[in-house]
DNA sequence: GTGAAAGCGCTAACAC
DNA sequence: GTGTTAGCGCTTTCAC
């Protein structure tokens, strides 16, 4: 068996408490005291029993992140930024993949819930009551979606088709289109209204490469010279099919993304595309569940977004 | 609080012992009391504590995966496998990204180590001696990679140059090379194997994007008509390259990879390369870890690969 | 087949 | 400041 408190203490000449104490509450421990232990426990190479500890506190020192899809990088990137921050405090992190489906999503929370102190929840597409709900089962920090009452992590979709449009007007382009993702997404909708109506929209397209193919068929039969796609992925599949096609981008359809994954920068041409912080996000996301397991009220933090401009987007052909 | 065991053995007049075994050992229960107990179980939602039940049996009912780089595709594959496995058998998963550092790495499965039954690893670059150890502190199941003495989940690398080279010279190509990944990579050192000095081999270059701009920029400087990337993300380095200086792919060079990643199939043109059972693979490392937990003993199961044949590769234009 | 009881390793009162 | 002790919720002998 591995060596206990018990061990520490015979070695250290002191009590179990006054090992546990000087690891845990190091002041209320003599200094002396505590060193000794410490000297001991790292002599030894004591490692304190997880599940005995948590057995008594109620607290797992894990966390949870569920995630609707890890083939989109964009959630590997969130995921890198967790492990990131919550190997800093000594947590691990469990982690899910609900293939987009609401109903595993919610179930997934459910039997991580007694694991962990708490679980970030990239959830696009499950409704507000459900995510309530799991909110009442373990601390909740959302991330690109907000629910009243449970904490948030956003990265500013209005801003980034601001700066889209911005962008493409400045590139002379007056007719664009928006190839939307799913009815239900929170991003979505948020990158509806900072459209407000400047675009006609198409779709729901589903948001990955096989939506990016359905969307650019649907756009190439409107005047539009530019197509803001709802996430890059999509437009990995506009880039495709216009190219299949022989539509040259930019020289006659410019096009852009949403999220910065690795591909954009990768892909021929290189994608003009809203960069998200998403390592960040998850970074904060801990932050904020390590703020509520000490007592603080939900709170929402907005991300800054911003415009990288690449290949895939150029002055209108038709403009001065 | 939550129900516990003792809530449930009051409702179903029976002894916490018998709920136990209802529980976790039904053979040694009579029929109608377990389906009483279970009734119980379900009527009050109760669910054992994990805790509590690790605390004495040394079983977490977890398991770990470490993987190199979330962000190349080939492990959120690996990734889903393990967790679709796991859950079937409702373990949780425990997951770390080491950054593609050794020590990194080692330290991880060293802190996973108390929390886990066993541990996944992807593991490209760590020396024999210091996975030899990491198997010591937890059952350990390696993906592409050997060390005697752990088990292993391979996908057959070796095969998977012979089908790029036979593909290759059936269109005509006399000249290819190898753009190698890194010199202490297992899979890197299978691929040669497989390739019986039957190209020249380029590098080392970085396993991704990067890597790839590189090694196109060498490769070029040969008279070879096709490169055989070590891997799909440097293969997109090797196509952006080329896309940049004019060479057109296929027509002028054929290209190649490894892994058949998502963007493998998104990409212009679409990436010729061997397709690598990763979800599989996952999976079957979960069957190996439990294999290994019911005391059997280290075991290498190897997985097929199949050449993708895509538009990146194509009939060489000096032959006939 | 079932129950009583002894802990697993730890923390948190509570004494001193 | 430190030690003693009572459990946390569960499994597992050991009786019967």
């Amino acid at each position: 068996m591995a060596v206990t408190i018990r061990d520490v203490a015979r070695q250290a000449q002191v009590s179990v408490s006054t090992v546990s104490r000087a690891l845990s509450a190091p002041g209320l421990v003599k200094e002396t005291t505590r060193q000794r232990v410490l000297d001991v426990v790292r002599g030894l190479g004591y490692q304190p029993n997880r599940a005995a500890r948590s057995l008594i506190t109620g607290r797992t020192g894990n966390l949870g992140i569920v995630v609707p899809d890890l083939e989109n990088p964009f959630y590997p990137a969130v995921l890198r930024g967790v492990q990131t921050r919550a190997g800093e405090a000594g947590t691990s992190v469990f982690f899910c993949d609900s293939r987009e489906d609401p109903a595993t999503e919610a179930e997934l929370v459910r039997t991580m819930a007694p694991q962990v102190d708490g679980v970030v929840l990239c959830s696009p597409l499950s409704p507000d009551d459900t995510i309530a709900e799991l909110a009442d089962l373990t601390p909740l920090v959302l991330i690109n979606r907000t629910v009243p009452g449970v904490s948030s992590v956003l990265m500013d979709s209005g801003s980034g088709i601001d700066q889209i449009i911005t962008h493409l007007e400045s590139l002379g382009h007056k007719e664009y289109v928006y190839l939307g993702g799913p009815t239900a997404s929170w991003s979505h909708n948020r990158r509806l209204q900072g459209l407000r109506d400047r675009a006609p929209v198409l779709g729901p397209f589903e948001p990955n490469f096989a939506g990016g193919l359905a969307a650019a068929e649907q756009a190439l039969r409107t005047t539009a010279t530019a197509f803001i796609a709802y996430n890059d992925l999509m437009a990995l599949g506009v880039l495709s099919y216009l190219a299949e096609h022989d539509v040259k981008v930019p020289q006659q359809i410019s096009v852009t993304g949403f999220d910065d994954i690795l591909y954009a920068a990768m892909c021929s041409p290189a994608l003009t595309t809203v960069a998200m912080p998403t390592e960040e996000a998850g970074k904060v996301a801990v932050d904020l569940l390590a703020e509520r397991l000490d007592g603080a009220p939900p709170e929402r933090r907005e991300l800054p977004t911003k415009l990288v401009i690449r290949a895939s987007t150029r002055k209108h052909p038709m403009s001065a």
